[in-house]
DNA sequence: AACAATTACTTTAAGCCTCAACAATTCGGG
DNA sequence: CCCGAATTGTTGAGGCTTAAAGTAATTGTT
């Protein structure tokens, strides 16, 4: 198993860590995928959607769910029709424009979301549980200043 | 933009780590992929492919590349049909085994890899040039430690 | 008021990815 | 040798994703 193989040149460095930092990313993405799928029988998309919309009791306009989760905005439609056919969301006029809807997760979805919230961070905590606290920090430091550099747009953040 | 939404309960560093990290990669690779597709026409895991082979000139068994490329081997049956339907990659009868080919890069392949790989190094050192030698050391250190905690098989290193 | 430009969302086509089921081959224990 | 088990690669169904094109509504300019 070595993505990092991709690493060929003269200044190999930056392309060592961006291989490694690919590396990490789809093993512990991966794992999520997979217990989500084993345990909830759902996607780590349909997550992602529910996350952002717990965090908006009064709904989030689609348009903000796509900037927000980094997709398309056909996507979030895809994935939206899922989960309100299934009643964990549902969609609420904007009354004062009529092109965009108002997202909300139904008390179902928040019951839903909950539970595998929970499960969710134990994953997360225990991928990292090989690092101190000071090194997770260490790591939230450098990797912010990567996603500034690369992102200088801080719309909406959550520091 | 905003992934880092996710984070929620008591216990956060961990989870706002992991989102992090999952933002700074989504970020690296929505840019390399839209790059690769403007400016050679070309996806990531084709270059991820031909990125494997290029460092095994006799060739590398699909088996092998699925392992390497962390995907499932019917993903890597379709990326090799295409290659080689456009002759940058070959089949070669593994001698010893007749299930098995020996995949390896063509002339045309090589030589196509060369090009593509220059400019995406230099995407890539682009990527985290807001970070010292040092820091980058630093980076690579510690998710080495969690590539190595998340998965601690390490069947083939590139240390 | 009219009309062009923008914005919000939907739809479609194509590619990637997984899982699961399958065929062919090889391996290993009797 | 023989047969069950494991391995190699392929196929098909289904979900996610994007880009591009389309519809409907809003905004801004004249």
């Amino acid at each position: 198993m070595d993505l990092e193989a991709r690493a060929h040149s003269e200044h190999p460095e930056a392309l060592r860590l961006w291989l490694r930092l690919l590396t990490c990313t789809q093993l512990i993405e991966k794992q999520v995928r997979h217990q989500l799928r084993t345990e909830f029988d759902t996607t780590l998309p349909r997550f992602d959607l529910m996350a952002q919309l717990e965090r908006s009791p009064d709904g989030m306009k689609m348009n903000e769910l796509s900037r927000r989760m980094m997709v398309t905005g056909g996507n979030v439609t895809a994935i939206t029709d899922q989960l309100a056919s299934e009643g964990l969301v549902e969609r609420l006029d904007v009354l004062e424009d009529r092109r965009a809807w108002r997202i909300r997760l139904t008390l179902k979805g928040r019951n839903t979301f909950r539970d595998m919230a929970q499960q969710h961070e134990a994953w997360i905590v225990s991928a990292f549980d090989s690092l101190s606290e000071k090194e997770i920090q260490t790591l939230y430091k450098l990797l912010g200043r990567v996603k500034q550099h690369t992102h200088p747009t801080p719309e909406t953040e959550t520091p």
